[in-house]
DNA sequence: TATGAATGAGATTTCATTCAT
DNA sequence: CATGAATGAAATCTCATTCAT
């Protein structure tokens, strides 16, 4: 292995390691010497690829969130109809986390005194975190296929809503199978967005 | 006034100080003294209403929560259909924040290793905080207003729906009414889980 | 005792630990622990009478110039003749230090990184430790019993000569009395070194 | 170059950057890295020249010293006069340490944890650092110029006489010329400072 | 009951030193 | 010889909690 793969490779372990700690135990209470065990390092190493706890801490969360929004642009962009789109981009979004749950419990509850320093990081993937949905809808309402609605409020809604019935899902995630809340998120969503020409 | 209203003011007054502490600055670097000094009273006195930093953390947001719960209670039982018990649980929901914004703010951004502890009160609340709502859907249901949906993730839906717009809101609260963000989430919520006779 | 007297006997226990503690094993490598240790208290009451280490550092040297300065004021103080006054400030100097060898060691080897904070107590009382004799210097010299010199390198060059016949005899206490090294100085400030005939 | 000169080349370049940045930043702080770096070799050579970071503050202050002691006995062999020795012993000295600031400073501040160490060290070069002014009172007493005083005693007092001087002259170098303070000493040291009247 | 001085566990980060390449 | 990535010991300071008054 070259001195840069393996570079790149023990950073994916430090950032692993301490997805895993982060998750289990929140920001404070995490301990880089658990995480720097984790990835079978010692903990001044750690430090020569992350500056501080605060900063490993945010690269776990930019990590995350710029894989899920490359998932949901690969899913969403080989889909045409708007409709669809939303809908691909709904189940991405909730199978990504019902995959990684230790990430879910970093990004759902930040401590307030990170928010800050997260924030930017978070608006600019979570909340328009749908940017392409955001665009979608647009492209919906030029195309009639969906209501004249704010766009900007309805990506927030769809995001609200997913959020919470991955969160039902996930605190029960054997009574149904997560494709169960897609569909009622979507049952609910389509019914209420769409023309009522659509209906017909 | 009695020895036991004093204590009893003493408590709120705790509480009340407890509740900005923890909200500028989020439960771990809240500072017991500080917030003793913003009750006037004394460190050790603290201690004798609360046990611990973490139960007057909890205490605190099961004090908002049974708080919210309360007023939705109170206004949704003035009211007879359905459909516009649904809009009001929503509208006093958002504007219980609007003017509680700390309280929010702690409930939103609670830390991870909290979680666990506050999950009880919190599912006993937060998550069927509306639990008015969930029947009021079964209500809704069987009287053919609302189309035949599992009520208990449509209860989730809408205050997903409700979280994110009031969170969108909180962020810019200049650019427009939070009556607009009610009016969005009624807008797409009841044209999409109304009968389409209904809409006849 | 009363609460007040308490809390400075206290704080000069503190002294007196960390004076002991900084003196025998320097600034960087004294632990607080071991001070709180000495002055048989725990670490963080410490902390309640000295903000940081640091302060307690210059703390326990602003103490002990003030200390110097104080006693060399008392001797010089019930002496009129300039020429007597001198040799006292000087004996009373090397005798302060011969029954404080922790504090000359403090002294006369701070951090350079130090130096900066207790540069201005230094400099107050260090180097004009001797104001006094600045001022008798003068007096000395309006009087015509001293030579018309520069008053402040005059200071200087007496606290140079005594500083290092104190080390030399620090080094070697047991070898002949302190007393025998004031004579000296005063001999050679006095009188010069040169032979008479050199002078015709 | 040849390979040994190359070697001998590169001690002396750490040695310069090791006194760089010991005399800016003090012992404790001065960071190995940072040597190294000035250096322009990697932080493992270092380790190849010097064994540990003490024994390269060491062997600068050693260094130092010798090149004093070499540069005071060139200058005090070409005279003949006693008195003129001693003069020119303490010019010399203070002329080397103006145009080699870092170095003063690393000497009069040694971290009380290496003075054991550097105590030999110093013991030999910088306390009896005049030996040849030893020597030259010896010889002056002999020939009758000097009286009869303690030798040893009297290098101190020179030393000390001279350290301060320098000092006051550092703390302010453009206030007089250094060849001010040079008379001043010497003024003082050979005359003494009372009035010829006195001595009757 | 109220106080607030005292306690002491606990964790991040630095940096001299090592050693595999 | 030279490198610089990796190591891990070490220590300050905070702050929730206790308890004597």
């Amino acid at each position: 292995m070259e001195e840069n793969e393996q570079q790149k490779k023990r950073r994916t372990e430090i950032l692993e390691a301490a997805k895993e700690v982060f998750s289990s135990t929140g920001f404070h209470k995490a301990d880089m010497n658990e995480i720097a065990k984790r990835a079978n390092i010692a903990k001044g190493t750690v430090y020569l690829y992350f500056p501080s706890k605060k900063e490993l801490f945010i690269a776990v969360i930019k990590d995350g969130l710029e894989n899920l929004s490359q998932k949901i642009s690969n899913e969403v962009g080989k889909i045409d109809d708007s409709v669809e789109k939303i809908k691909k981009a709904i189940s991405t979004y909730m199978l990504f986390f019902k995959s990684r749950q230790e990430l879910y419990r970093i990004l759902l509850h930040p401590d307030v005194e990170l928010m800050e320093d997260i924030f930017e990081t978070l608006k600019d993937v979570k909340l328009s975190k749908l940017p392409q949905i955001t665009e979608t809808i647009v492209k919906g309402i030029k195309e009639g296929q969906i209501r004249k609605l704010d766009e900007k409020s309805l990506s927030y809604m769809i995001l609200g809503m997913t959020d919470l019935l991955l969160f039902q899902w996930l605190s029960n995630p054997d009574e149904e199978p997560i494709e169960k809340k897609i569909e009622q998120i979507t049952d609910v969503l389509f019914r209420g967005i769409l023309n009522e020409k659509k209906t017909n």
